[in-house]
DNA sequence: ACCGCCGGGTGCC
DNA sequence: ACCGCCGGGTGCC
C-alpha cells in the first residue's frame, strides 16, 4: 500500500488559495507575444541586466602574454590547455590584478602587471572577453606563456586596440592567427579559412536534427520493470528503463574524458587531473509528451531502488528496506532502519505545481498495491522541515517555487540534505540561468540526476547549459567552458563543433517522438485527428452590437494610428480586440470596463486603477503572458507606467542595476520602483455571480454548439465531448442549455481546487452510463499532464491566440489511451475578428514551420509587423 | 666614481 | 631564474 503523507501540506495543496500563481500562466507558450510578433522583440539579448550577449561577439585578435608567480599557487596547466582569466580588483599589490585559473578553478598565477593594466580596463568595462590558452604549460617553474583571445562587440574593437596600444601592446589580427576560436584541443592547428557564422535558419535545422537524428541503436535494449511496478510497460518504456538504469549504474568515464598514464584528460579543454571525473549518473529523458516519462521514472525508482537492485515486493524482508507508514497528520508510526545503511535513500522530484497531482496519481496507479513506499509531498506552509524525517522518505515531491523560495532561506533543508536521486520534471523550467529556481536546482546535492522534458531546446543552444550544469557534467558546470568549447564553436560553424555537440547530447539524452518507431512499428499508434471549422453567422441583433463596438474601437485605434501612438496604447488595442472576441461568443461576455487610456490629468488613484485594469486585461485576455526579462511565466506581475507587465523581482533587478536612469526593457521609457503597480489579489468569481442575475439568453454560437451536441447524441449517446473556451464566463453561460437539454456534464477551470479538479477528471473519464458526457474546459486549465482520453470530440468555442495552445489542448484527448478518432470542431464567426485571428494564426504557423524563431527582425520591423497585425485584426 | 663594471641577492600581483 | 633587476662594492694598466 502506498502511503502518502497527507497532512496539512496536502490539504493546502487542495485548497482554493492555491493556483493563484498559475492562474494566468499554464503554458510555456508564447501565444500572447507571437500574435504581434513580439517574441523577436523580447529576445534576451535586448534585455539589459541579463548576461552579456556573447553570441554576437567577434574575435578582435590575439596576444601572447605571460603568466607569472606560478610557484605561489597549486593550479597546474598542460600544454594547450585552456585557462580562465579573472579580475582580482581587491588585490593588495595591484588593483589591476588579473588571476589565471585552470579549468578546475585552481589559480595558476597572475597576468604580468604591465599587461594586467590594460586588461583590467578592458575587462572591467566589458569591452571584450579575454580568454587564454597556455601553449606550453608543463614544466614551467616560474612563468608560462599564455595566448589570449579578445572577443567583443564590433563597436568596442577600436577602444580595445587603442587601450592596448597605449600600453605598448598590439593584437595579432584574427585571420592570420592560429587561434580562430581560442579553442584548445587536438584540432588546434590553424583552420584553412575563417569560420563562417551560420544563419539562423541553418542553425534551426541543425538543432532540430540534433535531437531527431539521434540514432538510438545503442538504446534499444529493453528491460522489464521490477515487480513493484504495477503497470506493464510498453516496449519504448522498457527501453527507457533499460537506458536509465544503465546510466545510473554506469562506471564509464564521462564523455570527452580519457585516461592517460594514470591521469584523466579532458579532450575539449586539455585539462588533466589525477582524480577521476565523476560519471554522470543520469541524463535527460526528452521523450515527446505522452510517451510516459513519468511512468519510466517511477519504473526507474522501483527497479534501480538501491545498489542496483529493485525495491522488494514482499514486506519487511530486509532491514534495509523497512519503510514507515504515516498517518494523516504526518506523525511517524514506525520507523525501523538499518543505521549502517550508507548514503542517501531519498528521491527528490521537482515539478511545476500544475503537474504535482499528476505525479501523485501516477504513483498510485503504477505501484503495486502491496508495495510499501513513503512519499511525502513537500508543499504548503506546514511542510515538515525536519531533516531526519525527510531523509527517511523514499520519495519527496515538491515544486520549483518551493525549491526556489527555500533556497533563499539560510537553513534550506532541501539543500542541506544529500539525495539519492533528483528528478526535474519539465526540466526546461531551469533554462534561464539567472532564475532563482535554476540556481536552486543547480545547488542540490545528489548522486543521480535526471531531467525530464519534452522540449530540451526551446529557443537556442543557450537553453542547454543549465541542463548540463545540473547534470554536473564536467567541465560544463562552468558557463565559460560550455561557451568556449561548445556554444560558440557551434554558433561560428566551426569544424566538428556540431558533431561534438551531437555526441554530447546523444551521450546523455534519450528522445523519442510520437512518430518514432520501434522495430518498424510506431511508438504510439494514435487514432486520427480531424479538425473542422464551422462558420457561425451572427444574428442581426448580435451583429448590431458587434458593429457598434467595432466602429467605436476602430475609431479609437484609427486615432492612435494618426497620432502614431498605437504601440503606446497597446493594452487598449488589446482591449478592443478582446471585446470583439467576446461578442463573437455571447453578448453578455462583454461587460468589461472599457479600459480608458491614461491621461495626463489623471489623479494617481485613477492612473493606478487604469493600470490595474490594463494588467488584468493583459493577464486575462487568454494570452499567456511571459515576462520579457526572465522569459518565464509571470511571477508577481507588476505593470509599469508605460503599461508593460513584468515579474516584480525581474523588473526590480533591472531598475536596481540601471539606476539612476533605468528604462523599460520594452519601450525605453523611464522606470521607477515606486511607479510599479501590483496586481491586487483576485476577487473570487463574483463577476460571474453578478451575471447570474441577468436573464439568460442564447447566442448564435451557443445555438450552433447545442445543435451539434444534440445531433451527436442522437447518433451515439455515449460519445464524450470537450467544450473549450478561453472565457470561463462563457462556459458558465453554456451550462444553462446543457441542463435544459438533459446533458450530464462536468467542468474544469484553472482556478479550481486540486481536489475538485481530480474529481472532475475522474468522473469524466469514467465510462459508466450516467457519467458526464461533456466537460466544460477552460483553455488554460490543467497542465500538460492532463488526460481526458474519454473524449473523442472537441468543440473549440473561440480561437486561441496561439495555435500551439490549441494543439496542446487537443492533445489532452488525442494521446496515449485514445481509442477512437478525434474530431475537433472550431466555431468561427463569419466576418469577424475571429476570422482575422485565423489568418494571423496561419501566417504564424507557416513562419514557425519555415525557419527557426523566424529571422531576427530589427526593432522597426517588429513594430511594423505589430502594426500590420493590429490593422488586419480590426480591418483597418 | 655625480660614472661603469662586477657579482651576489633575489624573484607575482 | 641557464634570466632581468636591484643595489652594494669597487675602481689604471
Amino acid at each position: 500500500m502506498l502511503s502518502f503523507c497527507r497532512d496539512s501540506a496536502w490539504k493546502y495543496l487542495q485548497s482554493t488559495h492555491l493556483g493563484g500563481d498559475r492562474t494566468y500562466s499554464h503554458y510555456t507558450s508564447r501565444d500572447f507575444s507571437s500574435q504581434f510578433g513580439l517574441e523577436d522583440f523580447l529576445c534576451t539579448d535586448d534585455i539589459p541586466g541579463t548576461d552579456e550577449d556573447t553570441d554576437s561577439a567577434v574575435l578582435f585578435g590575439t596576444l601572447r602574454g605571460n603568466v607569472v608567480g606560478l610557484r605561489y599557487y597549486t593550479g597546474v596547466v598542460n600544454n594547450n590547455e585552456m585557462v580562465a582569466l579573472q579580475r582580482e580588483p581587491n588585490n593588495l599589490y595591484d588593483k589591476n590584478a588579473v588571476k589565471v585559473n585552470n579549468v578546475n578553478g585552481n589559480q595558476v598565477g597572475h597576468i604580468k602587471k604591465e599587461l594586467a593594466a590594460p586588461l583590467a580596463y578592458i575587462m572591467d568595462n566589458k569591452l571584450a572577453i579575454v580568454e587564454g590558452v597556455v601553449p606550453y604549460g608543463a614544466k614551467n617553474a616560474f612563468t608560462m606563456p599564455v595566448q589570449m583571445s579578445f572577443w567583443g562587440k564590433e563597436e568596442n574593437k577600436q577602444t580595445v586596440l587603442d587601450k592596448l596600444k597605449m600600453h605598448g601592446f598590439k593584437l595579432a589580427p584574427p585571420s592570420k592567427s592560429n587561434w580562430v576560436s581560442g579553442r584548445a584541443g587536438p584540432s588546434y592547428s590553424a583552420p584553412g579559412h575563417a569560420a563562417v557564422q551560420m544563419t539562423t535558419e541553418q542553425l534551426k535545422s541543425e538543432f532540430d536534427k540534433l535531437f531527431e537524428d539521434l540514432k538510438e541503436d545503442d538504446k534499444t535494449h529493453e528491460m522489464e520493470g521490477a515487480e513493484a511496478v504495477g503497470t506493464p510497460l510498453l516496449p519504448h518504456q522498457k527501453q527507457a528503463l533499460a537506458w536509465m538504469v544503465s546510466r545510473e549504474n554506469s562506471k564509464e568515464l564521462p564523455l570527452f574524458w580519457e585516461e592517460k598514464n594514470s591521469f584523466y584528460y579532458n579532450t575539449l579543454t586539455n585539462f588533466a587531473e589525477k582524480e577521476r571525473p565523476e560519471t554522470v549518473l543520469g541524463g535527460i529523458l526528452a521523450d515527446d509528451m505522452g510517451l510516459g516519462k513519468t511512468l519510466a521514472t517511477i519504473a526507474l525508482i522501483l527497479t534501480n531502488f538501491h545498489d542496483g537492485k529493485p525495491l522488494p515486493v514482499e514486506k519487511i524482508k530486509s532491514d534495509q528496506f523497512v519503510t514507515s507508514i504515516f498517518s494523516g497528520t504526518g506523525s511517524v508510526q514506525s520507523v525501523k532502519k538499518n543505521d549502517s545503511e550508507e548514503g542517501p535513500r531519498t528521491t527528490l522530484i521537482i515539478c511545476p505545481l500544475s503537474v504535482l497531482s499528476n505525479w501523485i496519481d501516477q504513483f498510485e496507479q503504477h505501484i503495486r498495491p502491496d508495495v510499501h513506499l513513503n512519499i511525502y509531498v513537500y508543499y504548503g506552509p506546514d511542510r515538515s522541515k525536519d531533516p531526519a524525517f525527510l531523509s527517511k522518505q523514499d520519495i519527496i515531491l515538491t515544486t520549483y517555487n518551493i525549491l526556489a523560495s527555500d533556497y533563499g532561506v539560510s537553513d534550506s533543508v532541501l539543500h542541506r540534505l544529500k539525495w539519492l536521486r533528483v528528478v526535474l520534471d519539465e526540466g526546461h523550467t531551469i533554462r534561464n540561468p539567472n532564475a532563482q529556481q535554476t540556481k536552486a536546482a543547480l545547488n542540490l546535492e545528489a548522486q543521480r540526476r535526471w531531467i525530464l522534458t519534452g522540449t530540451p531546446i526551446q529557443n537556442s543552444l543557450k537553453d542547454l547549459w543549465s541542463l548540463l550544469s545540473f547534470l554536473k557534467l564536467k567541465p560544463f558546470t562552468d558557463r565559460e567552458w560550455w561557451h568556449r568549447t561548445i556554444q560558440r564553436p557551434v554558433m561560428l560553424g566551426e569544424q566538428g563543433a556540431l558533431r561534438r555537440l551531437q555526441a554530447l547530447i546523444k551521450n546523455i539524452t534519450l528522445r523519442r517522438t510520437k512518430t518514432s518507431k520501434i522495430k518498424g512499428k510506431p511508438v504510439l499508434e494514435l487514432p486520427e485527428r480531424k479538425i473542422f471549422i464551422q462558420h457561425v453567422t451572427l444574428t442581426e441583433e448580435e451583429r448590431k452590437i458587434y458593429q457598434s463596438v467595432k466602429n467605436e474601437g476602430k475609431a479609437a485605434i484609427s486615432r492612435y494610428f494618426n497620432e502614431g501612438t498605437v504601440l503606446a496604447h497597446y493594452a487598449d488595442v488589446l482591449g478592443v480586440v478582446l471585446r470583439l472576441r467576446q461578442l463573437c461568443c455571447h453578448p453578455h461576455l462583454c461587460t468589461n470596463t472599457s479600459s480608458s487610456s491614461c491621461q495626463i490629468g489623471d489623479t494617481p488613484e485613477e492612473l493606478r486603477e487604469k493600470l490595474v485594469n490594463k494588467m488584468k486585461l493583459i493577464l486575462s485576455s487568454g494570452s499567456d503572458e511571459e515576462c520579457a526579462i526572465c522569459l518565464d511565466s509571470l511571477n508577481l506581475p507588476v505593470i509599469t507606467h508605460c503599461a508593460h507587465v513584468f515579474c516584480k523581482p525581474c523588473i526590480c533587478e533591472v531598475i536596481q542595476s540601471e539606476q539612476p536612469n533605468a528604462k523599460c526593457p520594452l519601450c525605453r521609457n523611464e522606470l521607477r520602483v515606486e511607479h510599479l503597480v501590483e496586481c491586487p489579489p483576485e476577487e473570487s468569481d463574483s463577476s460571474i455571480e453578478k451575471k447570474g442575475d441577468r436573464e439568460w439568453i442564447s447566442s448564435s454560437k451557443i445555438n450552433a454548439l447545442m445543435h451539434a451536441l444534440i445531433d451527436l447524441r442522437k447518433q451515439n449517446p455515449a460519445v464524450k465531448c470537450l467544450i473549450v473556451s478561453q472565457f470561463t464566463t462563457f462556459l458558465s453561460l453554456i451550462e444553462t442549455p446543457l441542463k435544459e437539454s438533459g446533458f450530464v456534464f462536468t467542468r474544469l477551470n484553472g482556478s479550481m481546487a486540486q481536489k475538485k479538479r481530480v474529481q472532475a477528471i475522474q468522473s469524466f473519464q469514467d465510462s459508466q452510463t450516467g457519467s458526464p458526457t461533456i466537460m466544460l474546459l477552460s483553455l488554460k486549465a490543467g497542465g500538460v499532464g492532463l488526460n481526458l482520453t474519454a473524449a473523442s470530440r472537441v468543440f473549440l468555442m473561440d480561437p486561441a491566440w496561439n495555435p500551439a495552445a490549441e494543439d496542446q489542448c487537443f492533445d489532452r484527448c488525442h494521446r496515449l489511451g485514445q481509442k477512437q478518432d478525434v474530431v475537433i470542431t472550431k466555431f468561427i464567426v463569419k466576418n469577424s475578428v475571429e476570422e482575422n485571428m485565423l489568418k494571423i494564426q496561419k501566417k504564424k504557423r507557416e513562419l514557425a514551420a519555415g525557419a527557426f524563431a523566424a529571422k531576427k527582425l530589427t526593432v522597426s520591423e517588429v513594430k511594423q509587423t505589430k502594426i500590420n497585425e493590429i490593422k488586419s485584426l480590426i480591418d483597418l
